[in-house]
DNA sequence: GATAAATATATTGCATGCAATATAACTTTA
DNA sequence: TAAAGTTATATTGCATGCAATATATTTATC
């Protein structure tokens, strides 16, 4: 079999392994890119980033959250968390207050207008499920098979 | 049936499809992220971060390429292939020339150093695969329908 | 051959991500 | 209850990502 013209290797099977369109990590991490890239130009019309925007669905769910849980969910550390929020904060979409019974905790709550934001976010995620091109089954496979595939990389990887 | 304890909204059903359990966007960006929680320690005994390392396989695979081509083929755009690539040269692993026919355009190749690094580069593949937990059948299927997604993704999202 | 248009790359500014560190408040323990 | 340990969050520094812009070179057009 013909070998594509590349640098030379002793084992070109092995030397398949690192093309980039054989890997899984590298397709993950151009997709999410791509992705991101999908939401941008919707997202600017409410004024936000993605990274913001998954604060804002964490928030629309549950309501109100202390740092640490919103930072579970969103799988953000502190170091991303905390100038984020206080963007938000500063877009009067979400209030922070110290929690009454620990003053090192801190909660964070929507305002009316983070509330009232949830209206237009529901015809963002309507153009990228079109933009997916994909059946709700395949949409429903593919994250089941993310999500199973990132609890074995974070039980690897260390914790969370 | 029950519903969760959630912010109030008039339509249930409508307001699940911004639970992040259930959006493909959300799994993509949180499973990306924890692959490169797992390459990080890896590539650190390399001396490359992740975006670093997808430079140096588009190199081990091709040899040598023009700024435009690599970005086209990592999914950078000059504002962070730019830097990425001069961080690369201070590395002492590729090295930057003006093409000949051409003086705006700039050939990327490798050095012998790193040429030598692909070596260590499998081992680095091969901690990762383990860490997936996944059959190479259960790889090569998630990787294709990601390749897909993405293509789906790029048309709509104009061009590239 | 001068000028306009197109091409290839670099720079700037803003927003993530994250490791390492710092700070403040709570809890344990002697 | 004072010191030590733990917990919750914030800050700093470095490395992406990308839109917008700038610069230099080549090509097209007249």
């Amino acid at each position: 079999m013909p070998l594509p013209k590349d640098a030379s290797d002793a084992d070109p099977a092995q030397a398949q392994q690192l093309f980039l369109s054989n890997q899984l990590c590298f397709a993950l991490y151009a997709t999410s890119l791509a992705m991101t890239k999908v939401y941008r130009p919707l997202l600017a019309g409410l004024g936000l980033t993605y990274p913001q925007y998954v604060v804002m669905m964490a928030l629309w769910q549950h309501g109100e959250l202390g740092m640490g849980q919103l930072g579970k969910l969103v799988a953000l550390d502190s170091g991303t968390l905390a100038p984020l929020v206080r963007k938000l904060v500063g877009l009067d979409l979400v209030t922070r207050q110290r929690t009454v019974g620990d003053d090192r905790s801190v909660l964070v709550s929507l305002t009316a207008a983070g509330l009232a934001l949830r209206e237009r976010a529901h015809r963002v995620h309507e153009s990228v499920r079109c933009a997916t091109r994909s059946s709700p089954e395949q949409i429903i496979g593919l994250t089941e098979q993310l999500q199973t595939l990132r609890t074995f990389l974070l039980g690897t990887a260390g914790q969370d």
